[in-house]
DNA sequence: TATGAATGAGTCTTCATTCAT
DNA sequence: TATGAATGAAGACTCATTCAT
């Protein structure tokens, strides 16, 4: 029953470092086959400060996807934002996707395999709000282009597997290391395969 | 709490009723949180029978998994074979994975989660022939099209994402349940979009 | 991942083994403060075993409960079927709770703190049918001789306070080490005291 | 997540109000489940706080116990000193219990199940020094009744169960909800048997 | 006096695996 | 072949306690 615990690190950036770990660890083992205490090792923090500020693995993991997710969405409408044109707007979507995963190649691999995490019930709807604003605005942003009859009239849901699912696909072959070429090498492909699919002849 | 043992599955079926139980398993709870347990008590099974048959959950896991794949591959190229057209071809690669996921929902949910289990050694070089074999012939399949020039010249590994990447992604979108059109209603589009992003102008 | 377990010990008693480890152990340190590693090294069992048995601590606790309450009732039931008027019945039920302390003071004292325990639903539900049962018989036995005019007519919930109160508090006090005297030595002058107190004058 | 520290309650009442958070606290949970996070939720204090004034959940629980004690034993002798007889006695030390338990309800149950309660050595002596003092009192107010032979010469560990005994498991009863009939209605009954018990005939 | 982040030993619990029957 | 009691390493998580601010 007796106990000690006394600070030797004071960090404001520990959730930062934790996050960190986890996100080697996850990309190292998988989400479920990593556990608290190698994330503890890696972030070099004590049991009960990942619990303080997380909750336990599965706080980690939300936490992770949520920053990360956010992220990519973010850069996508920031640089969406500057296109004038659809065919601009379609070559950006798939560019940036291309370029995000080849900087955060870890953090991509997390957000790829998303089904392993147990989201806790304030995270999924956290997440269901994100995607909410995110798809509207991506939406909003391309539909005067439908309306314009510059861009194909499609059922709703096929655009964005229609835009995105190539590279998508090939970043997870790259992600994988089943394939060797950078996406940078690829992605005007898929670029124009994807305007392509969608433009109005 | 002993009870005597009777069997009550004659031998030849064990084996599939012990997949079945699995795959309903790993569907509902995920391959990693599935526990052995839980396949006995869906198998109505005893652990020993589970062990003597498959050695284990990861077992179970890979006989599934290679089971699955083999019936998806050979389907597909059964139809192929069929096929007197390039575009034909391309067609048929995209709606034989609308009508194959279709039909085995689970199974399909499954073979997109391959990331999770941990194959055996043997298992894994099993599974590289197959995707030798498999590809070897899709791709000598097409191959005399883009010769005859009536598909485009791209970068061999950009093939495969172009033409399966959206109906994949649409798939895991509509086995996740996030949209309810069923596959065989936009199956049609993709194929539309991948016979034209690949067709020689 | 790796896992031994060849069983070393056959033993159909292991039950038995593991609710004595378990009185003893709740008996010294409490049944809160007790720990599952302690039964089990007192049972020389695994913790698995412990598990497969009875589910975990509070398994084993109600499991001890239930038997323990069991025996006490059962036994006074027996000697009350023997008895031939409202004085013998009085005496007997003090009498026997005496001599059933004296001869298992650790289950004893277990039983007096059971609101330490935390039972499942299906034990309370179990511990109610056993209560019912036992006091419908009890009340249905003292009951002619209420009506019969022979012991007097009180609340009916005062009886067992009243009949049993003393015997009770006095056995709390030896139990607990705060007084020397053997109950055997003043379980008369309570009995004595039980038939004044209810007794028709 | 850091927030500035102002201080909500002004010192001197912050005492009593982690006292009646931490009694609320061990009447829901036990005191042995009851954690120091619990009462510090309840007392809206933090846990330097706690630790500051009590030093830890056992001084939380012996200070309780303590005041407790201390203030149904001081309230016996005050309503004792104002009885002019035996019987008055008797009676008063019945109803008076009869009194608190209903007036103090959750400290009631707190004192009952004082097993709990690991107390640290200075508190055990207090502890003991009040009983000494207490129970002195208790049999020297009523030592003379005994010696001019107006109540039974009994074995002295058995006055008390005697004239408390049936009151106190009674109040058990109550306390536990298994009963409904307040004390109040049927205290009267027991004031009666406990001097029928030990009046001298 | 008050605060709460940090600590980590201690506990509970799960679950893959073995093997005697 | 089938059975399931036994095993115990591994992991998740709790919670009393300290101490710099």
């Amino acid at each position: 029953m007796s106990r000690r615990g006394q600070p030797n690190v004071s960090t404001p950036e520990r959730r930062q470092v934790i996050l960190a770990a986890a996100l080697a660890c996850f990309d190292e083992f998988g989400v479920a086959a990593t556990t608290v205490d190698q994330i503890r090792d890696q972030a070099r923090c004590s049991i009960g400060s990942l619990y303080h500020h997380f909750g336990g693995k599965e706080g980690v993991a939300s936490a992770l996807f949520i920053e990360g997710i956010s992220d990519l969405n973010a850069g996508l409408l920031l640089r969406l934002e500057a296109c004038a044109s659809a065919e601009e707007g379609v070559r950006t979507v798939v560019l940036h996707y291309a370029d995000w995963v080849s900087r955060q190649p870890q953090l991509a691999r997390f957000l790829l395999h998303s089904r392993e995490i147990h989201f806790a019930p304030e995270a999924k709807s956290e997440l269901k709000a994100i995607y909410q604003r995110h798809f509207g605005a991506v939406f909003s942003w391309f539909g005067r282009f439908v309306l314009r009859g510059e861009m194909k009239q499609l059922p709703p849901e096929t655009y964005i597997p229609i835009i995105s699912g190539p590279i998508e696909d090939y970043a997870r072959l790259w992600l994988s290391g089943r394939t060797r070429t950078p996406l940078a090498e690829v992605a005007e492909v898929f670029a124009e395969a994807a305007w392509n699919a969608v433009r109005a002849r």
